[in-house]
DNA sequence: CCACCTTCCCCCACTTTTCCCCACTAATCA
DNA sequence: TGATTAGTGGGGAAAAGTGGGGGAAGGTGG
C-alpha cells in the first residue's frame, strides 16, 4: 500500500502542469508502472489525489451502500462529478484541469501535503488555516480519546 | 525498545543538516541496523523525530480509525503532512527540510531532548519557555494524582 | 470535409537541492 | 601525549524541479 508523508512547495506553470514529489512518486508504484491517479475536491479547499486503486475502492464502497439516499447523492454528485483522472507525463508531472485549480485557489505556488492513503494539493493561506496550530490543539484534546 | 534521554546542543550547518547525539544514535538500533526515522512538528514549536518503527505504529492507529471524520482529517493534515522520513548519513547526521527547519524556527545552534520513545528538536529559546521551572511547576500539581 | 485553434504531451536545457565522500577540529581516554 | 571517537564543514556528482519550444491529437466552425 501506497504512504504519503510530508509537505512539498512546487509551482504550477504557465501550461497548469505540476510536478509530483518524487516521494510520491515513489509510493505511487513500480517505476514502469501506471502511475494513474485521480483528482477531485475537498470541503475544506483543496485538492485530492488518490493512486487509481486507492479510487477505485472508494467506488466499490459507494456502489455496494444499501440505499441511495439524497445525501449520498449530494455526496456523489461533488466527489465523482469533480473527480478527474490522468496519469504522470514522461517528466512526472499532471496536468491539473482549470476547473480545479480554480476551485482549490491554485496560483503559481502550490503545497502537496501527504495524508497517508492519499494526498493534497492546497493553496499556501488555505493550508496554513487548515493546519494553524490552534486548530490542530482544539482538534487534538477531541480526539486524545481515541488514541 | 529505544529509550532516549537527556539534552545535547548541537549545530545545523548550512546545508540544513545535524549530527544525531550518538547517545540516541545507539537507542535507534544496531549499528548497521537500518537507521530510518522520521520526523514531524509539534504544535508546540518544535520538531519530533520517531524511530520508524514507533512510527508505523502510530500510523496503525491512525489508519483504523474513521477516514471521514473531519478532525481526523485536520489532525493527519498536520502530523503526516510535516512527517518526513529519511535515514543517517554516513556521518551519523540527517538532513532537515527546510518547512520543517522554518516551522520550528532552528537557525545554528538546535537543542536536542530525549523523551523517551522519541526525542524532539528545539529552537534554544521555545525550549526554554517550553521547559521554564514555573511552567513545569503548575503541570506538575495538576499531574501529581496520576502518579 | 477541411482549415483552424486549442490542448496536451514529448523533448531538451537550466537551476537548485540532496547526498555522497573526505578532511579538519575538539574532546576523551588510556 | 598519542589514539580513538564525536561533531563540523565543504567539494562535487547525481537527482529533482522548472520552464519553454514544437509537434500531434482532438474539437469547432465554416
Amino acid at each position: 500500500m501506497a504512504f504519503f508523508r510530508g509537505r512539498f512547495l512546487h509551482s504550477l506553470d504557465a501550461k497548469g502542469r505540476v510536478a509530483i514529489p518524487q516521494r510520491f512518486r515513489e509510493s505511487l508504484g513500480g517505476e514502469e508502472a501506471e502511475l494513474r491517479l485521480v483528482m477531485t475536491v475537498d470541503p475544506e479547499g483543496c485538492l485530492v489525489v488518490y493512486p487509481e486503486a486507492v479510487w477505485r475502492e472508494l467506488e466499490q464502497k459507494w456502489e455496494a451502500l444499501p440505499q441511495m439516499n439524497d445525501e449520498l447523492k449530494t455526496y456523489l454528485r461533488f466527489m465523482v462529478g469533480w473527480a478527474s483522472d490522468g496519469a504522470l507525463d514522461r517528466q512526472g508531472r499532471i496536468l491539473v484541469p482549470p476547473p480545479l485549480r480554480e476551485y482549490a485557489g491554485l496560483e503559481h505556488e502550490v503545497w502537496f501535503v501527504g495524508v497517508l492513503q492519499n494526498f493534497e494539493i492546497w493553496n499556501g493561506e488555505r493550508l496554513e488555516k487548515a493546519t494553524g496550530t490552534d486548530r490542530v490543539r482544539s482538534v487534538t484534546q477531541k480526539l486524545s480519546g481515541l488514541f
